[in-house]
DNA sequence: ATAGGGTTAG
């Protein structure tokens, strides 16, 4: 069997010299019969099998064209999208267009997921941008696109330019608009997106919405209000639990996410990996070692639960801020094949070696993190403050000679119903740095964590 | 038959 190089346009052409162009609507009726390839095509998506899918695909493409239509372009995109691999669908995107399915917004929109999912938001962009006749649905993919991509601030500016446009936001689109407020810390947008659903009438006010509320309030660093949704809902599962569970953690309350882990499983609610991540969290931020060794200890014992590369950096985590260094290096140091120690973890350690003044460990740290690809500024700075601290210059020099990249502090504050990003000495910004200016004197320097914006 | 839904260490 010989498979095809990935396809051009042009490659298309000289395969298929002579298939004409059938208008969608004709190829995309109701009343059509379920083909065979693309009943396969379903099965091998189920299955996970996405190399054979494609392969399959391209085949009968060869084979005959007339045996595809939009369903199985719409099946293959979709297989593209599981496999996440940058380029692999832009072959059946050409197809796409060549056959004029893409007017029909059911394939556009598995693009626009299959362009996020690949990190194109550009792509992203204009297959939405070509869409004649927008839906909720494509607004939506496009805004989620820009919350996946870590562009909350473009979500939100999306989410106001849909309500502009006439599109009512329903609880899918609210859900994505309320985790771009929580990775931004945008309160005031989140406190409207909750008197939104209050007010409305046709909204499926599913636990969902509820649990992407509650994870905005904990986020923005607003956990009374957190608390008040949390006790107001009924039917709470796993994930109601675990963010009141985290955001409590997050706050430095070690003592109510514990009561709250317990008050879970007293009724009758089974924790998984994650709820272990804010147990731990917790314990981690008031340095209480015993109770997370304990919890480290019944995640797999009890829970039958594998701890993962992240629950290991929870632990080393708390061994860093409760001081004991030597232990979380052979903690680091002792952890099972199955999950390798990362750079993360082990920056974890240079810092409460920078904290506790230990140069010696820290040069080894250091020198372990030297294996690792990506090369972190941070780490030599902290170098650079451990050598001064003990006033050895020389090697402070040299450590700070090493910052090679440095990347310019930014702020971000809420103004209205605006979130204003500030980068370090950008005077060209249009809201300009004044406003900045007069938030310090309001409020002296703001910190960067959860929760650091105003209202005004 | 077909499209959109963040609980996850520092």
């Amino acid at each position: 069997m010989r498979f095809l190089k990935p396809s051009s346009l042009i490659h298309f052409h000289r395969v298929f010299p002579k298939f004409s162009l059938t208008k969608p609507s004709q190829i995309h009726s109701h009343g059509q019969t379920r083909s065979r390839p693309n009943e396969v095509l379903k099965e091998y998506l189920k299955a996970n099998a996405t190399t054979k899918a494609i392969l399959f695909l391209r085949d009968l493409i060869r084979k005959s064209i007339s045996s595809i239509d939009s369903y199985s372009l719409l099946y293959i995109v979709k297989v593209c999208t599981r496999k996440s691999s940058p380029y692999e669908a832009r072959q059946f995107h050409t197809l796409i267009v060549k056959l004029s399915y893409n007017s029909i917004i059911f394939v556009q929109t598995s693009l626009i997921n299959y362009y996020s999912a690949v990190a194109n938001l550009a792509d992203a962009r204009q297959v939405f941008d070509e869409i004649p006749t927008k839906n909720l649905v494509c607004w939506t993919a496009l805004i989620s696109a820009y919350v996946d991509n870590q562009k909350p601030n473009t979500a939100l500016k999306l989410f106001r330019e849909m309500q502009t446009d006439n599109f009512e936001p329903d609880e899918v689109t609210l859900v994505v608009a309320l985790s771009a407020c929580a990775d931004l810390g945008a309160l005031g947008i989140g406190k409207w997106i909750h008197n939104f659903i209050r007010r409305s009438k046709n909204l499926n006010k599913d636990l969902t919405l509820y649990n992407a509320l509650l994870n905005m309030y904990t986020k923005c660093g607003d956990i009374k209000s957190a608390k008040m949704l949390f006790n107001t809902i009924k039917h709470k599962n796993v994930t109601t639990w675990t963010s009141m569970i985290t955001g409590h953690a997050i706050h430095g309350q070690a003592k109510e996410s514990l009561a709250l882990f317990k008050a879970m499983t007293d009724s009758k609610i089974v924790p998984n990996d994650v709820t272990f991540i804010g147990v731990l969290m917790a314990c981690s931020h008031v340095a209480m070692v015993d109770e997370g060794k304990h919890y480290f200890k019944i995640m797999s014992e009890e829970y039958g639960l594998k701890p993962k590369v992240s629950h290991f950096g929870c632990m080393v985590d708390l061994l860093c801020r409760a001081g004991c260094l030597q232990e979380a290096k052979d903690f680091i140091l002792e952890m099972p094949e199955r999950v390798r120690p990362n750079a993360v973890m082990w920056r974890t350690l240079l810092g409460a070696c920078s904290v506790h003044g230990d140069v010696d460990l820290g040069e080894e740290v250091r020198w372990r993190l030297g294996e690792f690809e990506e090369n972190w500024g941070g780490d030599d700075v902290l170098m650079g403050n451990m050598y001064a601290s003990r006033g050895i210059w020389e090697k402070k020099e040299m450590s700070r000679n090493c910052v090679d990249k440095r990347v310019p502090g930014c702020s971000l504050i809420e103004v209205g119903s605006e979130i204003h990003e500030f980068v370090a000495a950008d005077s060209d910004h249009p809201f300009g740095c004044k406003i900045y200016e007069v938030i310090q004197s309001l409020f002296g320097n703001m910190r960067a964590s959860y929760g650091c914006t105003f209202d005004l």
